[in-house]
DNA sequence: AATAAATATTAGGCTAGCCTAATATTATAG
DNA sequence: CTATAATATTAGGCTAGCCTAATATTTATT
């Protein structure tokens, strides 16, 4: 079994492979942990050698299938508890994060796909993201950020890539909810300002920082 | 916040105390625990430092106010996982342990006491252990081993001392349930085996061994 | 009370996972 | 192409929590 710390950098090297394409730097990784670069060294050093990453010098490093696996499976373990969480416990979607962090690493298999059967399968977490099956397969369901649509384009509000509190909650201020389908109005020359409209005629508007952490799908 | 290991020994300690009264030696702690005896005296300096454990001298140690209610809400966050997991997950009685002493560690008042709510504030775990209450007290429910009965004895099974798999599949194989109303019939010379009549009418012979492993009620 | 047995403590070591400081390598700019 | 900046690695240290071996202290036995 893994520890903690290694599954903290799988998930967060699985994470950057996502974001940014292939190769991960150590810098990338430090910087995202939040640790030293010398000790992102060592511990990849040892990772490497149970073939949880490969890397090539000076190219950086990406996971190997075993690496891939494990990390998809954290992944999985972290949404699910977070659905909990929300659905169950009545957690708001900007309290559960930390919580997670720690059930993600309690190891039982059968733990895990009892909870996945009593949530009945979720395919999304609270925040949008994708909840990877038993065998780790993710339901693919295409989606862009709103920041990327021009005005006349619709679709639904289907995820964040901002996780924080400040976020999420500035988010249920102006009354924007995951599952919400909206409309771009208009989008500002000058200032980059989005305007939406809601489903129920409502219309918001919301910054470029803002339209660039909202997902978009259909 | 304490590290797992530290909780570990809090509740050890506070089992070690419930069992054997007021001081508890560091070989006996090294024993439950499975560390070698310089290892404790080791940890117990450093919980010592923290006002976790009292300890005199070659008498023993004990648990401070401190470290008593921190164990008692170790106890607290295991019975109350036991729980989540047999009655909402569907585990046996005799799965959960192992998995409840992980969660037992998950750090957040937030959310076991929303766990608590959950769960409908059950009074007593899957073996029949009393939960405190998020005060730290204990619902009082006095019981005895089945062991120390006299034939023409009865009450209810509430609760076992024994947690491990093999005996709790024993009683499940037997037919005796946490709850059951019974009757001590007989308590053989010879052998000291008990012949209980259940309420149902149907009877079942249990040696002394466990018999002194039932505790029950009223 | 003297000795053996049991119990406890000290001393020195080890690993995981982090740190700082120093050094090496690679990329970028003039 | 060289100087500087950015990135990566090595070397040496630290703490938590464990270990073994040696020593000390208690308790029990004769």
């Amino acid at each position: 079994m893994h520890s903690s710390a290694e599954e903290n950098y799988l998930k967060a090297i699985y994470k950057l492979q996502e974001a940014n394409g292939e190769m991960v730097a150590t810098s990338a990784l430090a910087q995202v942990l939040g640790i030293h670069m010398a000790s992102v060294t060592d511990m990849l050093k040892k990772m490497s050698n149970k073939k949880l990453v490969a890397y090539q010098k000076s190219k950086g490093f990406k996971l190997t299938e075993k690496g891939r696996v494990a990390a998809i499976g954290i992944i999985r373990k972290h949404r699910l508890w977070e659905v909990f969480l929300v659905d169950k416990l009545g957690f708001r979607w900007d309290e559960v994060h930390d919580i997670a962090e720690q059930l993600e690493h309690i190891h039982s298999l059968e733990l895990i796909d009892k909870l996945d059967a009593y949530l009945d399968f979720p395919k999304t977490d609270p925040h949008g993201d994708p909840i990877p099956d038993a065998k780790g397969v993710f339901a693919i369901s295409k989606s862009v950020l709103l920041a990327s649509l021009l005005p006349g384009s619709q679709g639904k509000f289907t995820g964040v890539t901002d996780h924080s509190s400040a976020f999420l909650n500035y988010l249920d201020k102006i009354g924007l909810s995951l599952g919400d389908s909206i409309k771009v109005k208009e989008v500002e020359e000058f200032d980059k300002n989005f305007t939406l409209v809601l489903k129920g005629k409502k219309s918001v508007i919301v910054s470029f920082k803002v339209a660039n952490s909202l997902l978009i799908s259909e």
